[in-house]
DNA sequence: TTCAAATTATAGCCATAGCTATATTTTTTG
DNA sequence: CAAAAAATATAGCTATGGCTATAATTTGAA
């Protein structure tokens, strides 16, 4: 097994790629929240979402408020929140990463719980390619 | 191979988690490169801190500012950066764990590029645990 | 049906992370 | 050694993401 070699030069690339993708993990978590959320309550009320997130509810209006600015999400005042088409296909393919990851996780040996845990913060930086990669792991054997 | 199972309830756990991590990603990517400029060119300079983080000169003196307010590094007016021990050993750990990241997503078939930039995102959402399970991993076979 | 309770929106605050423009200090060079 | 160039610091702007307090609206119950 090839040990990594420093490549410390290269390093430097993936950092400002990183910075971008970190207001999109909040957008994808919450249009996830919101697919289950309708999934499960049949709505997304403002409350549920806030609660789930783990943030004030104006917090959660306000994340509403640039979904909605970036055509993911839609709602009217004093009701529930709708995703688009787009932003439920978006919620699909943040759902299906999400368990790629979990199960990548578990199948080297990760505990359940710790699994879902960390996928939560490491989905979000999975590229295309790294998927691919994780999606023939899955199917060996 | 067990498939996860969805987990809805247990998803919204990991959430606020994710939040805190952001703020500390930031501080571990200063500190790591930091530490690398120091190993390569003998001083960090903020201009070239700045430049292999993408950023704008004055958004990297802001941040070292809250490296030194965090007790992780030290610095006079016009001069180099420096690490204070918290800092180096924080680096330390952050190459270490950076490294076996890396490595891991080499093993499992990841083009060694593209782990080298997943991991730069990656790396900082994964757990004691899970790193754990990640260094036996690399031990088997 | 009206009024209290629950929900959602709005206002206004803080901190972070980014930027440009400009001032200050150090370094280099003629 | 003085002046130009380079490096660093500072000021002040934007946007995001968080909060509390409060206003507005909807829902439900008497």
């Amino acid at each position: 097994m090839p040990k990594s070699k420093p490549t410390p030069v290269i390093r430097s690339e993936g950092f400002s790629q990183t910075r971008e993708k970190q207001s999109q993990a909040l957008l994808e978590d919450y249009v996830e929240m919101i697919a289950e959320l309708i999934d499960e309550m049949g709505e997304a009320r403002v409350a549920d979402i806030a609660e789930r997130m783990g943030v004030a509810q104006p917090t959660a209006t306000k994340a509403i408020t640039r979904l909605k600015r970036e055509g993911l999400a839609t709602s009217r005042p004093y009701r529930g929140v709708f995703l688009t088409d787009e932003g439920a296909a978006l919620a699909k393919l943040v759902y299906a990463r999400h368990r790629i990851v979990v199960d990548v996780l578990r199948k080297i040996g990760v505990p359940a719980h710790t699994a879902e845990m960390d996928a939560e913060g490491i989905e979000h930086y999975v590229s295309e390619d790294t998927l691919l990669a994780f999606r023939k792991f899955l199917d060996r054997d």
